[in-house]
This record gives C-alpha cells, sequence and structure tokens, in this order.
RNA sequence: GGGGAUGUAGCUCAAUUGGUUUAGAGUGCCGGCCUGUCACGCCGGAGGUUGCGGGUUCAAGUCCCGUCAUCCUCGCCA
C-alpha cells in the first residue's frame, strides 16, 4: 500500500502537460512567500522545484518553517501569462494545495540551502548533510555516481572483471606511512588498510584472472592537499599477456566512452606520449600543462661562457641554466617580478634573473641581467625566440631545482595570465620513468615500487640512469593516475631486490606472498589505476576534490561532522592490546605516572 | 615538522591612528500587515564569551606572547 503522503512526482518534474492533474509532492520547504491571504512555497527536492500555493484553508494552524519536510497534495494548474517564471523548469505550473501533511519539522539552518554559497567550508563541513542537500553539491555526487558507472561499464564491456580486494591487509614497506588495525586475536599485530590493492591484483594475474578492475577504497596516512584525501577511490586495473600499449588502449577507450557520454566530449584519440626525459626537459615536470606551450629553454651553452660568474659557476659544476620566456612580459613591475622570485625561491631556487630583451641596436635590455650580456642581445634573443616586450627569467641551480621550480614557475603563470585554454582535455601518457632515484641515505630507492618492470630485462649499467616501463596519466597538469608494466621473472626481480638493498630475509618477511605467487606460473602483466576523486573534479571544472567527496577530511585529517577520530574507552583499548603514548585528557602527567607504573 | 592567510551576530562582512555612546550593516530568523509573489514588499523585534588563555595600557575587536581551529602550501605522498 501507498502511504497518504507519497510522492507521485518529484518536485522538478510538473510542466503545462500536466495541468489538470492531481498530485502529490515531497520535499523541503525552500522559501515562503505570505501575502496575507495567499501563501507560497518553493517546495525543492533532488530534481528541482515547484511553487506551491497554499489559502489559509488547507494550512490551518500549520506554522510553517525552513527546510520542513512536506507532503503536498493538490491539482497542477496553468500560471497564466503575467506570473510565469521562465526562469524555472516548473515555471509553467504552481500546485494549488489541497492538503498539507508536515512530514518533518527542521531546525533554522545554520546557512541557507542556496546554489551560491560563500560560508566557511568550516561550517558546510560540520553540517554536511545541510551541504550536500544543495543542488551543486547533489550534481555532483550524481556526476561522480555516472562517471564511476560509467568507467566500470567500460571495463566490463571490454571483458573485465571486477574483484574485490582486502581493506584489513597487511602493512608493507616503503610508499606512504600505513594506517595501523590492531588485531584482537593476535596480540601486538596490526592490519594496514591498503595504499593500493597494488600486491593483490598482481596476484589475480597470476590466478588467471587475466583482467581485473575494481573501485578500490586506498588509504595513506600523510598530509593533504587540495587534492589529496587520507582515503580516496581509484578505478584500479591489471591485465595480464599485455605490454604498454595494450594497457593505454584500455584507458583511452574507456575514457572515451565516459567523456563522451558523462561529459560531453569527444576526446582526440589516441592520447599522446611523452617520454619521463622529454617531459622534465621541456616543462620541467613529470606532468605537464601541454595546454599552453611556454616550455622551458636551455641557457647551459650561452650560461657556460657568459659574462655572469654565477651562470658560469653553476654550469661548470654540472648543474643547469634554465630560461622560461613571458611573452608580453615587459609590462611586469618590478614588484610582480619579485612575486614570481617568491614562487621559484619555494621549490628550493635561490633566486631569479630576469632581462627584459632589446636588440643589440637598441641598447640590449634591461633588468639586472642586463649588464651581462654586452653585445650579446641578438643572440641570446635567438636562444629565447624573444622580442622586445617580453620578459625572460632565468633560474640556476642543480638540474631538478632548476627544472622544478622553473616548471613549478610555468604552471603558475599559465594560470595567472590565463594561459591555459578552458574546456580543453589534453591529457598525456608519460611514459619510462627512471627505474630508481637516490635516497638520501645514498641508496637507491623505487621510483615507482619496486615490481616495476625494467625497460631492459638485462639492467646494465648505472641505476640511476635505467629506464623502467612505468607510466603516468596526466590531464591539464594533474597526475590522475600511474602504472607501469611488472616484473613477472624471478631473477630480475631478486636483482630489483638487490639494487634497492632488500636482502633475500627481508624480501621473504615482506612480500614472501607476492614472491611465491611469482614462482608458480606468473603471465606477463601490467595495470594502471586512475584516481577517481581527481577525475571526477577535473570533469566538473572543480581544484578541490573535496567538493565531489561525500564526507572529506579537513587539512588535519578531521571530520568535522562525526568528529572523527576520537579518543576510545580504556576498555576498547586493552581488548586490541594497545596502550597509548599520547598525553591523557588527564594531563601530562598521566603518560609520566604510567612509566614509573603508579596508577 | 616549516611557511602564509583567516577567525567579530545563525551566515557573509564592517568598525579609520588603541579612545563617540549600548561593537554596526546586509542577509537569515521571529512577530505584525499585505490575494500573485517567485531575491516579494512595508513595519517592528530578538540575536555578540570579537576563537580561547595570558600580557601591555588610563583604555584592547584593534598592540604583544601563547594556544586552538579552518584554508593554501613546502617537506611528505613507492
Amino acid at each position: 500500500m501507498t502511504a497518504s503522503w507519497q510522492r507521485t512526482h518529484t518536485a522538478g518534474a510538473l510542466r503545462a502537460a500536466h495541468v489538470g492533474q492531481r498530485v502529490t509532492l515531497n520535499g523541503w520547504v525552500h522559501a515562503r512567500r505570505d501575502h496575507g491571504g495567499i501563501y507560497f512555497v518553493d517546495l525543492r527536492d533532488r530534481y528541482g522545484i515547484t511553487q506551491v500555493v497554499l489559502s489559509e484553508e488547507v494550512t490551518g494552524e500549520l506554522r510553517l518553517g525552513p527546510e520542513d519536510v512536506l507532503s503536498v497534495s493538490g491539482q497542477v494548474v496553468a500560471r497564466n501569462e503575467a506570473n510565469r517564471n521562465a526562469e524555472r523548469a516548473t515555471g509553467d505550473i504552481e500546485l494549488v494545495a489541497e492538503s498539507v501533511e508536515l512530514l518533518s519539522s527542521s531546525k533554522v539552518p545554520p546557512f541557507e540551502i542556496i546554489d551560491e554559497l560563500d560560508t566557511a567550508i568550516e561550517t558546510r563541513l560540520r553540517h554536511r548533510y545541510l551541504d550536500l542537500r544543495r543542488m551543486p553539491m547533489l550534481a555532483n555526487l550524481e556526476h561522480r555516481s555516472r562517471l564511476i558507472t560509467g568507467l566500470r561499464n567500460a571495463f566490463v564491456g571490454q571483458g573485465f572483471t571486477e574483484v574485490e580486494t582486502p581493506i584489513l591487509t597487511r602493512s608493507t614497506p616503503e610508499g606512504a606511512r600505513d594506517y595501523l588495525v590492531p588485531s584482537r586475536v593476535h596480540p601486538g599485530e596490526f592490519y594496514a588498510l591498503p595504499q593500493s590493492p597494488q600486491l593483490f591484483k598482481q596476484i589475480l594475474m597470476v590466478s588467471g584472472v587475466d583482467k581485473y578492475f575494481q573501485v578500490a577504497r586506498c588509504f595513506r596516512d600523510e598530509d593533504l592537499r587540495a587534492d589529496r584525501q587520507p582515503e580516496f577511490t581509484q578505478l584500479d586495473m591489471e591485465m595480464s599477456f599485455v605490454e604498454e600499449e595494450d594497457v593505454f588502449a584500455a584507458w583511452e577507450k574507456a575514457l572515451g566512452e565516459v567523456f563522451k557520454d558523462v561529459v560531453g566530449v569527444e576526446l582526440p584519440l589516441p592520447f599522446p606520449r611523452l617520454s619521463y626525459a622529454e617531459a622534465m626537459e621541456r616543462y620541467g615536470s613529470d606532468k605537464p600543462d601541454t595546454r599552453f606551450a611556454m616550455e622551458l629553454i636551455s641557457m647551459d651553452e650561452w650560461a657556460a661562457g657568459c659574462d655572469f660568474k654565477v651562470f658560469q659557476s653553476v654550469v661548470a659544476g654540472g648543474g643547469r641554466v634554465l630560461g622560461l620566456l613571458i611573452k608580453g612580459g615587459a609590462e611586469l613591475s618590478r614588484k610582480q617580478v619579485t612575486a614570481l622570485e617568491d614562487v621559484v625561491k619555494t621549490y628550493g631556487a635561490k633566486g631569479l634573473a630576469w632581462w627584459k630583451p632589446a636588440s643589440d641596436a637598441q641598447g640590449g635590455g634591461a633588468g639586472p641581467l642586463a649588464r651581462f650580456v654586452n653585445g650579446q642581445a641578438d643572440h641570446l634573443m635567438e636562444i629565447l625566440d624573444a622580442e622586445e616586450g617580453d620578459l625572460a627569467v632565468f633560474v640556476a641551480d642543480s638540474q631538478s631545482v632548476a627544472r622544478r621550480a622553473l616548471g613549478e614557475l610555468r604552471v603558475h603563470l599559465g594560470r595567472e595570465r590565463g594561459l591555459a585554454k578552458s574546456g580543453s582535455w589534453n591529457f598525456l601518457w608519460v611514459t619510462r620513468f627512471p627505474m630508481f632515484e637516490e635516497s638520501a641515505e645514498g641508496g637507491w630507492t623505487a621510483l615507482h615500487h619496486p615490481f616495476t618492470a625494467p625497460e631492459d630485462w638485462d639492467m646494465p649499467g648505472d641505476p640511476g640512469s635505467l629506464a623502467s616501463r612505468a607510466y603516468d596519466l596526466v590531464l591539464n597538469g594533474w597526475e590522475l593516475g600511474s602504472g607501469s608494466i611488472r616484473i613477472h621473472r624471478q631473477d630480475v626481480q631478486a636483482r630489483v631486490f638487490e639494487l634497492l638493498g632488500i636482502g633475500p630475509q627481508d624480501q621473504q618477511a615482506k612480500f614472501g606472498f607476492l614472491l611465491e605467487a611469482l614462482e608458480h606460473g606468473a603471465p606477463p602483466h601490467g595495470g594502471f589505476a586512475v584516481g577517481l576523486d581527481r577525475l571526477v573534479a577535473m570533469t566538473l571544472g572543480l581544484d578541490n576534490i573535496r567538493d565531489v567527496v561525500a564526507f572529506p577530511k579537513t587539512a588535519s585529517a578531521t571530520d568535522l561532522m562525526c568528529q572523527a577520530p576520537s579518543p576510545v574507552p580504556e576498555k576498547l583499548l586493552r581488548e586490541v592490546h594497545v596502550a597509548s603514548l599520547a598525553p591523557s585528557a588527564d594531563g601530562p602527567a598521566a603518560e609520566s605516572a604510567a612509566a614509573d607504573g603508579t596508577p
């Protein structure tokens, strides 16, 4: 049986065609307009807003407040020409109420449930249920659902099988800090929440699943950013008997379909490929925003022989002098240039040299570098492809600092000067990442992870110059995902562990289960994972993934709505054999008291 | 762990150089009036630990120190 209050239509459904029908709508009181003898209520639900007309006979003693939940029954009536609301989809009609039932009353909300809200994020998060009730937020959630469904269908359509992997798993070394879960049954032992399903999906390949995917929640106990939450969602996949191009093709097909169906954009396929080495040299970044040019310019050759001692010595010392040409940048004030210098200093550069170019005939330009130009202005302008009215900026430092600093400055300028075309979707595969990077302790660490295949199975020469078969997918300067072809050969895996300084015992202790699996007939395999929060945010034009996560955490990893994390009763800690080292609510004395063994 | 920004009414903000009253405005809320509004209008009203704790001063929303929270960010994030 249908309850008397149950809706026949949603608040966004009624049109002129419904005129004359008796309907029931359910929803929230969005706005009230009391005109004495006539009373208007805008009734809102996820689908839209419908104007309800109430008379005193219908409302009686009922006083309606904002966000009260109503069921309204009555007749759909056409509005006359003067009373139509062209702004609203339901604006041609209104519901003349014959009965109203208050299903639930609401306290006055701490902020209005409107589309354009400028309330502090803190307040929105504290009352997230109200924030999410706003149309744009509901639309974000819906978009997210449609996009994930689209990807699911796309991978299923390509013969992939969705498999769930454990949330309670074991801690693995390297990578991000793990979230730990103490074991009640095994005193002193802990589960870890997965940073990704990496090892499980490789084992699924050994199992013969052949094509796996999963919408996987991942957990990393690291500090947050606008594009980083401690728990996030990946579309994770892995394939057997494949090489890079097979993985790329699977994703290009899936993303092509989803962008067409959900975003309404026809992506040009295939996506361009760019090697890591080229990305770093041209853009100073492994996730270049290729919506605009302004590439880094190598000044090494000129700098080595120039009169500016700082440049000379950096090049002589094995560093780089890199430049960036800001078209029309000569208009920038000294203050604005200083602001650019602050940007590069953030990333470790010591300073930003600059030059406003002019030909030798015109006096050789201006700026602190001008006095070192000495009749080479024409030559420099050629290297820089500069003309009068431009601004050239330079960083001289180690290659990594110079690249990073100017790479970030490039992105900064791209944003500030509006160089990136909005509405363009520059997907890019960045390939051939280095196999290893030098660790702080002087050894090697895996740049991707230790199961990434080297480009050459024999791994000749210097570990630092080895290329791997790891790749990233970049969209408009955001790293959307990464993956690799994995090592399926035991001898190669052993060699990689050796280079990483992980001895046989450690290998067994930490990854024994994977290594054993790899010894039982592992197919060549590789895979990829895309950060869905970022993808959803980007396709909505948002620069913070908070707005596409229903219940996000703050920068200090707290949930302002449910107040997580929280202390737990001593009893619960005892059950899982855990004692806290944190100063207790009783004050810091408690810690030393506990250490003393006194109660 | 470091840097920067912010914190005043439910919400968004103002309050000059430390000194004009009872810390204001808009909006929301409450009450009254109004039969065609849809950002309704008009009249009236309630609403404040200036994040918190110290300090300087005759006097602190304003200056100093500490602390907390939120945002951005460096480090971190295989």
